[in-house]
DNA sequence: ACGCCTTACTGGTATAGACAACTATTCCAC
DNA sequence: GTGGAATAGTTGTCTATACCAGTAAGGCGT
């Protein structure tokens, strides 16, 4: 398991090493693993060593530490996927509802100043604008315009947009979304909203206005949501 | 600057005095540190003790190291703040407005259910009920319900919760936050919100739910807000 | 049954020393 | 001048050891 001879730093392996077994469940959430001594003992390392190992594992959030009592297996973060949490799609899996939606409208538009502006694109270049109704268990849930600059996707069309667009992003173009900044407010329900989402004009209503990078930094999509406020409420958690 | 006899640990010392350093501009950006073996040399401490208090710069970004050539000082973070953003007043300044606030009551009470169940005590344990308006440019912009467990902070009294209970936290008591939970709905103004907040019944607000935890994942602050709609949106960024 | 001490574990802090890997500079041979 | 070796500095890895501080459990006296 642990080679000293390798160029590959003894601590490093352990991480690996323990990471392993965490990932096959030798190791269990919320169960102490072996103390530091322990790991010393059987791989003839030194303690420092070892802890070495686990200060990288326990500030990458795999591992905590209780003073007297041992190092225990974090719970699996559900957090983090929230945390990078992209499409409406995973947000429903995540909560344990059904996702669907229902295309209102499929188009291929100029951009004009705004979006323009915020998909870092000249005005007027193209752009497909997406309109969609989110149902959730197959109640209405929000109602959803998505842009996104014709250069960087070419070849959407009504039929493939249907398709979870970051799927196609990440698997047929091999880009990933590494980063998105996300505006929330609060509002009220216009005529338009408010039979949209099968609910009063003046009711309350989320809006969240996305905009998602990919890995180079280049935006490649606007997302504007209006949310019933009786059925959703956005959840988010930080670690420093 | 480093007393080998205080109950605070030397490397910690070592680091907050090397971050003051970098706060007060002696030690520049973008420069070189003292070596390890010269801070070693000069606290008489080992080397290894240092090691340990720059790591810890290091991994809070503060500091970077490069083999063979020295560690040096980082250049400030705008974008970390924004993650990390816990407090009214640091999210206020960073958009730069200016933040201030008036108390409406400062109560000891005894937890009910749902408070204790957030913050991990037991029901009916001491909490602090601190209710404020939350101002910004002398406007009022949210009204804001904080809990805080007794036990955790004892000694909180109505005068001194009014300096920003973090620095608080962290140079006093010296415990950091490290985790926030946010949950974020829309609603409607009852006619208490449009009092304090002053607008009228019927109007959209932000609700906004927060608990944080210190480092050892132990909760100790829930914060309800009531955001004026039309004069705050939240503002988040994401990266993977 | 209830406290209290002891004991044996845990992680936390700190030391001193060794060698490896990398960088920058100096100096020398060509 | 240019290339390369020697040198002195840096951080990186690792060992062995010591003691401190918190936790849990068992045993003991009351």
């Amino acid at each position: 398991m642990i080679n000293k001879n390798s160029p590959v730093p003894i601590y490093h392996q352990l991480e690996e090493y323990i990471k392993q077994q965490i990932e096959n469940g030798i190791l269990m959430e919320e169960t102490v693993i072996p103390s530091e001594r322990e790991y010393a003992q059987t791989f003839q390392i030194s303690r420092m060593t070892v802890r070495q190992a686990i200060n990288n594992l326990v500030s990458e959030g795999y591992l905590k530490r209780q003073k007297g009592r041992g190092t225990f297996v974090n719970k699996k973060k559900v957090e983090q996927e929230l945390q990078g949490m992209t499409s409406f799609t995973e947000d429903m899996l995540s909560r344990g509802m059904s996702p669907s939606s229902t295309l209102l409208s499929f188009q291929i538009i100029p951009a004009d100043k705004k979006t323009a502006f915020d998909l870092k694109i000249e005005e007027n270049e193209s752009v497909y604008k997406i309109k969609r109704i989110r149902l959730a268990d197959g109640a209405p849930m929000a109602l959803e315009t998505a842009y996104i600059p014709v250069e960087i996707v070419p070849g959407l069309t009504e039929e493939n947009s249907n398709l979870s667009l970051y799927q196609y992003i990440e698997e047929i173009l091999s880009l990933s979304i590494t980063e998105a900044t996300q505006e929330i407010e609060a509002s009220i329900a216009s005529s338009n909203d408010a039979e949209a989402l099968e609910i009063n004009i003046g009711d309350p209503i989320l809006l969240i206005e996305r905009i998602s990078y990919l890995q180079n930094g280049i935006p490649f999509e606007l997302v504007k949501s209006t949310f019933r406020a009786d059925r959703y409420r956005f959840i988010h958690s930080m670690k420093r």
